[in-house]
DNA sequence: CCAATAAGCGAACAATTACTCACATTCTTC
DNA sequence: GAAGAATGTGAGTAATTGTTCGCTTATTGG
């Protein structure tokens, strides 16, 4: 029931958009009532939460074992592994994922919350840290933060425009990614 | 009139967000009534898109500006005087440029929105032609795609982390856009 | 089979919202 | 300063929405 909920709320985003969602709606696409809905969560926000809970449970669970399949090889390889899990999990769902993405930020985030999301920088940091071991603590977090930005802007804006071939896109960022971080990574054999 | 009421839905989507955005506040925070609100915009809805108009309008005439100033230099110098105007004005009202953003996707445009927007995407795709004039059309437009989607993406996670420092942040934007278009522009000059 | 518990229901309620309109105020023009 | 036009007003309306609760239906254990 749960998930029937979950994936109801998850069409309505996608079909209607986020303005659009209201609880009879959810109800009905989940063939259950008004009342079924307030049985497993409090609130309507309660299943939006819920829905971005596990989003980013899922990428954090599919980006750790790229994380951990990439690690001992190079940057390019630990990028373009990154990477892939995020165009394949945009553009299984471009409309939900860029949603899920806006609604985020004005929700009040619980502790555990907010610990996924920390868990989900840190793995790119690791990475990064793997690979720039020269760099600051500092430089290689404002890099990570940059690379995922920069790969999410690039994926979500191919999502929109109905780009569906994942290798391609994922070429292009692992590019971009690898194209800002080549100056940090020269840094070190060069002069001073 | 119509200035007080867009500033007025400007400040409630920075402050209490897209969601708590109604005619009622608008009206109040505008300083007017309701009934004023509808003596100049036909919905509410149409609030919004003036917002997004007046947004796109303001961005096609200073891309273009920057655009002339720098044509004829590097590639470097182009992309620099872009992405500096993106990164003024979104960091300039960072919440706001984001939620239009949001909200610009599910918005019927009319012919004049939408040939504003073409107009926007082909200021990157013509800087892009000078400086790369190997590569073909549809690559080039990729390109200018990839490159715009990868600033915006870099430009907004800053804005919402509250970064205030603009220079800092072009010179990376740009950093990462001359990145991404490193491997195109030596193409012409490697093997066959 | 029955009682007891759980799960599901949806009409009803209160709050919020977009929008209207009959009236009031201000401005313009002579 | 009066007539007429333009602009501004805000209580009212109809629709939508989140949430509740008394009720029915299903499930379980003895």
């Amino acid at each position: 029931m749960v998930d029937s909920i979950l994936e109801a709320a998850a069409r309505i985003i996608e079909g209607e958009g986020l303005d659009r969602l209201n609880t009879n709606a959810i109800a009905a696409q989940a063939g259950a009532s008004v009342g079924s809905l307030y049985q497993y969560f409090p609130s309507k926000d309660a299943i939006l939460a819920e829905l971005i809970r596990r989003d980013h449970q899922e990428l954090l669970a599919q980006l750790t074992l790229a994380a951990q399949e990439g690690s001992g090889s190079t940057l390019e390889t630990a990028v373009h592994a990154l990477v892939q899990v995020a165009v394949e999990r945009q553009l299984a769902r471009p409309e939900l994922a860029r949603a899920l993405d806006f609604a985020e930020v004005r929700l009040v985030m619980d502790q555990e919350a907010e610990a996924t999301l920390r868990a989900i920088g840190s793995v790119t940091i690791r990475m990064l840290g793997a690979h720039l071991p020269h760099l600051a603590p500092m430089s290689i977090q404002l890099a990570a933060a940059d690379v995922t930005a920069l790969a999410k802007g690039m994926i979500d804006a191919a999502g929109q425009r109905g780009e569906t071939l994942g290798e391609a896109l994922t070429a292009r960022v692992t590019r971009a990614a690898l194209g800002y971080l080549a100056p940090l990574q020269v840094a070190h054999i060069g002069p001073a």
